[in-house]
DNA sequence: CATCAGGCGAGAC
DNA sequence: GTCTCGCCTGAT
């Protein structure tokens, strides 16, 4: 178990900002995920995190998917104290945190994200691991199944994906696993690039458009300059940004703030759908 | 029953 | 380059 300190830290957040989908709660301040084929709980009460893995893992793994060496209270700091709208935003989801996930599985989760709704992307991803993916036990005793690689999709048909709910996004998804696979796409040389470039890379995967490359070049590359256009992002820009999103004052921190936006968005949502 | 979900590709112009 | 249209499926 490794226990740390952090006000910017919010399990419930993360899982509810909708970057990761194999994150969830699982008792009154539990949480669980699978990534990197590893099985995690995590436990949080208040500003305490405790990661139930060696520090060691904690170390190697943990410490950097969960972006623990960023200071996102300096990020939030930095914003206009006249945007009273993304003041409120940060302040409402201000454990929010940019993962650091993989990046296979980031093109494959969002091109399901697309014309989709969260709760059906879970189910979705959920059925290709269970169906595809690797399944282990943890320490603990817990069985999960790890992502699909690269190969298990790229050995499934049109048709299998089909059956498993992917919809009309089964031949998107198995012609980029096909195209990773075969090596016709080269996923290493993506990180060291800069975010237009990746981005241009990214959108030649079938499948893959303008705004699950985003997606891709935040939540798996950590090109925080990413803004990930989505229609809920589109309404709050018209509405509270008509004249334009001050890019050039945020810069390598708009996809940071694009998180809190979309986060506040969706909890205003519920708020309103609960009246 | 229509509309909408964290869009995208294809085709028309 | 910009616009329109069709698309799996489940929830509301």
């Amino acid at each position: 178990m490794v226990t740390v300190q952090n006000e910017n830290f919010s399990a419930l957040q993360i899982c509810m900002s909708g970057q990761c989908f194999r994150m969830d709660r699982c008792g009154e301040n539990k949480y669980r995920l699978v990534a990197a084929g590893k099985y995690l709980e995590i436990t949080q009460q208040e500003d305490k995190i405790s990661f139930d893995c060696t520090q060691e893992e904690y170390d190697n793994l943990w410490n950097v998917y969960f972006d623990m060496e960023t200071d996102y209270a300096r990020i939030i700091a930095s914003i206009d104290r006249e945007d009273s709208y993304l003041m409120a935003a940060a302040a409402h989801g201000k454990g929010i945190r940019i993962l650091h996930q993989d990046l296979w599985e980031m093109i494959i989760s969002f091109i399901i994200s697309q014309q989709n709704n969260i709760k059906r992307i879970r189910k979705c991803i959920e059925q290709l691991c269970e169906r595809y993916g690797e399944k282990k036990i943890s320490d603990k005793g817990v069985a999960y199944f790890a992502f699909p690689t690269p190969k298990a999709l790229a050995n499934a048909s049109v048709d299998d994906l089909y059956a498993c709910g992917m919809g009309y996004r089964s031949k998107y998804i198995y012609q980029t696993a096909n195209s990773i696979y075969h090596g016709e796409f080269d996923l290493e040389k993506l990180g060291a690039k800069e975010y237009d470039a990746a981005k241009r890379d990214l959108l030649q995967l079938y499948g893959v458009g303008g705004k699950v490359a985003d997606c891709i070049c935040l939540f798996a590359l950590h090109k925080t300059d990413a803004f990930p256009r989505d229609t809920h992002i589109n309404k709050v820009m018209k509405a509270q940004y008509p004249n334009g999103f001050p890019f050039e004052r945020y810069g390598e921190n708009s996809g940071i703030l694009q998180q809190y936006i979309f986060y506040y968005d969706l909890e205003n949502k519920k708020y309103r759908n609960n009246i």
